[in-house]
DNA sequence: GTTCTAGAAC
DNA sequence: GTTCTAGAAC
């Protein structure tokens, strides 16, 4: 617990899992400081491709997402630009909720054509990356398998290694699809996940000149159709973070929010994957867990009380952060901070 | 998933 | 009186 400082990690592998095709890059993102208001998510930002090695990857500039007006407008303004899509989107047209957002996302054959720089992150050749709609934390992103979900080791394949509904969610693909698809799609989902991740450090680096902790995993029991990783910040501020439920389903330590690594580990020996399944379908009373905050494990009385709770902890890490790279030039490690 | 709102909590 | 949550509606 406590403060958790991720060391700078080095450079990625490319995001369909061959790690020497990126040996030292680490994708840039630039921010303009003149909407410099609201969630680091929120503001104009843009990927710098001229660095870009991949030949597979599909990376679009990230820019212009939009300052939020009132829900309503909002509302107006997303349904007339996705009517002038080239192909039509259903994003919560008929009044319900948007289950098939994501997987209209995954299923576009052209993503960086068809969506806006405000909702797209990256493409690769299987997976995409897109802005949360409500984010969570400062920075939270999702991360998608592509349908048609094509295999690496057979480049000119247009065919799908699984069928749609296996990639329904995380236990569909765990149950439904076999050994080899299930880690081909899982190292994909990693790898670009890995990628947003070192983004966000860049972002992070950027607007508040300190690097804080990043969490990657699937929630139990998604709202959405089409399985989704979460990349998200651990400062959890943001306007869209409104009650103890939300709060509960990104804790890391409830089970509810499922690390990659954990998932990878499942895979690895898949002999209880049955009952492990099992367990995520009985995860929603998770969510009624008492609220306590996710760092210090302090009891909180309301959702207003934790906001301020978590606002005092970021400023505070903050300040260690910067005092720590003033006196030693960088950011160290809580484990180093014990000494 | 969000929004809305009745009634509980303060 | 206001603030906040939780469940229904979407």
């Amino acid at each position: 617990m406590g403060n958790c400082f991720a060391p700078l990690s080095p450079g990625s592998s490319d995001s369909e899992g061959n790690p020497a095709a990126s040996s030292s890059r680490r994708p840039q993102i630039t921010t303009t400081t003149a909407t410099n208001t609201g969630s680091p998510s929120e503001q104009r930002i843009r990927a710098e491709s001229g660095s870009n090695t991949n030949q597979d990857q599909d990376q679009v500039p990230i820019q212009g997402r939009p300052e939020r007006r009132k829900s309503r407008l909002n509302k107006h303004s997303r349904s007339s630009s996705i009517l002038s899509l080239g192909k039509s989107i259903n994003i919560n047209m008929g009044g319900g909720p948007p289950l098939d957002a994501l997987r209209n996302y995954a299923t576009l054959a052209n993503p960086s054509q068809s969506l806006s720089a405000s909702k797209l992150l990256l493409t690769t050749r299987n997976t995409i990356a897109v802005f949360d709609q409500y984010p969570k934390a400062k920075y939270h992103f999702l991360v998608l398998p592509r349908y048609p979900f094509t295999s690496q080791l057979n480049p000119d394949s247009k065919k799908s290694i699984v069928p749609l509904d296996t990639l329904n969610d995380l236990k569909s693909l765990l149950l439904k699809a076999d050994r080899e698809s299930r880690e081909e799609i899982l190292l994909a989902l990693e790898n670009t996940s890995r990628e947003v991740e070192e983004m966000i450090r860049d972002e992070m680096l950027k607007t508040e000149g300190f690097e804080w902790k990043i969490d990657i995993g699937f929630h139990a029991i998604p709202s959405m159709k089409h399985v989704h990783l979460h990349v998200i910040s651990d400062d959890r501020i943001s306007p869209s973070l409104k009650t103890k439920k939300h709060h509960n389903s990104f804790r890391p330590d409830l089970g509810f929010f499922i690390d990659i690594m954990e998932v990878k580990r499942w895979i690895e020996d898949d002999s209880n994957m049955r009952e492990r399944v099992d367990a995520m379908y009985d995860a929603k009373r998770l969510l009624d867990t008492p609220l306590t905050c996710h760092k210090c494990d302090e009891f909180m009385t309301n959702v207003p009380k934790l906001k301020t709770h978590l606002e005092k902890h970021f400023q505070e890490e903050r300040a260690t952060a910067l005092n720590n790279i003033a006196r030693h030039g960088r950011q160290r490690s809580s484990d180093e901070e014990m000494f």
